[in-house]
Formats: structure tokens, C-alpha cells, sequence
DNA sequence: CGTGTAAGGAATTCTGACACG
DNA sequence: CGTGTAAGGAATTCTGACACG
């Protein structure tokens, strides 16, 4: 679960071969809130696979002329639809616990 | 499956501060034959999460005092126990199909 | 707003080699 | 055999800024 996918451990320059988007589009989205990469002891960008995915969904996106303030508001909107869903299905479980 | 594991993406210094090996003895057991990353255009190594797990296997092996030799050795009859168990399972699926 | 680029500096990575043992 | 280190060079990464639009 936090394993791989999550691991920040990839550089800019890799990521950069990834995805396709240049080192200076990358900043800048995180500049934007946007991914939030960690930071080695010298200060190095790490970045995970997790991330990677993000960023071509940005990609994408972008491409589309979506600005990225928008794209913001929808990885927002998208996150808040999972917490939801995951409270439902807390409710869910309870009652089943508590039914009798 | 071929998905994050095995991705060859974390430069050296990476696995340097996730294994606790140095740069030197990393480059070492690649020359020993132990451990094989992909290379970057300008020639940087990269590596995969599977291939730190590997590291850490060897470093455990070398405090006991395994020789890399030794170690190479290890690998390679696991990896054959591993292919066995494989053909015999293959044997088995093809004997529940061919039944009657 | 989103991205390119030149600037200057710091840290990384690479290879081949010598050292010790 | 396994690992440290100094050597010299090439490529990366970082930040703040100017440019264009």
C-alpha cells in the first residue's frame, strides 16, 4: 500500500524521460500545488510513481487547455468524492456490525 | 507485474541512502555480477525497487560473511528451485486440462 | 498564465587506478 | 577479495529572474 507506488525516490531527470514534460513544467506545477514532491538532504526533488501518474493526468489535461488552476479544483473535487465514498462505506459496515 | 518492482528508475545515490550501502560497494557487487541496472542516455545507472530488495539481501549475506562469489551462487540455485516449481505447476494445469 | 532560457553555484555520477590486506 | 579514496571531467539540479504573451 505505501510501498512502491508511493516512494518518492525518482529524480526530476527521470521523471522528466517519463512523462515527456520538461524539468521546467514540472517545477511549475508543483509551484502550482499540484504534486508535492520530497526534497533529498541536498535539496534533490524526489518524486514517486504515484506522481508520475499525476503529472501525465496533468499532461493531458493541459493539452486540452484545462489551466491549472482548474486542474486543481478537479483533483479536489475527485479526492473529496473518494472520501466520501469511503464514509459511506464505514456506514456500511457498521450497520452490519450492529445489525441484529 | 513488470510494473513498479521492476522499474529501473532510482539513481545510485538513491539506493545509497535506502540500502545504507556505499556508492562503491553498489558498483561492486554490479561488477560481481550480482545485481544488473539499466543505464540512463549519459550513462547514470538506475535501478529498481527489486533490485534494492536484492541489495539488502547481499549486504545481510556479506555481514555474515559470504563471499560475493558465494552469494552468486545462492541466487542462482534459488532462481533454478524457482523455474522447478514453475515447470511442476505447468505439469500440474496441464494434467487437470488433459483429464478425463 | 505557462514555459523557455541563460546564469552561477553546488552536488552527483562516471571511470580507471592506487592502496590495504 | 572487498572497499576506501583522490582525480578529472561530464551532466544534473537548484534558485531567482527576464522574456513572451
Amino acid at each position: 500500500m505505501t510501498s512502491y507506488k508511493h516512494k518518492k525516490v525518482i529524480t526530476i531527470g527521470i521523471v522528466n524521460e517519463l512523462t515527456g514534460l520538461s524539468v521546467r513544467q514540472i517545477r511549475y506545477y508543483e509551484e502550482c500545488g499540484l504534486i508535492y514532491p520530497d526534497r533529498s538532504k541536498n535539496g534533490t526533488r524526489k518524486y514517486s510513481f504515484s506522481d508520475i501518474e499525476t503529472l501525465m493526468n496533468i499532461a493531458e489535461q493541459r493539452e486540452e487547455g484545462v489551466q491549472t488552476r482548474e486542474i486543481k479544483h478537479n483533483m479536489l473535487k475527485k479526492k473529496n468524492k473518494q472520501k466520501v465514498k469511503e464514509e459511506m462505506l464505514r456506514g456500511q459496515i457498521n450497520a452490519h456490525f450492529h445489525q441484529r
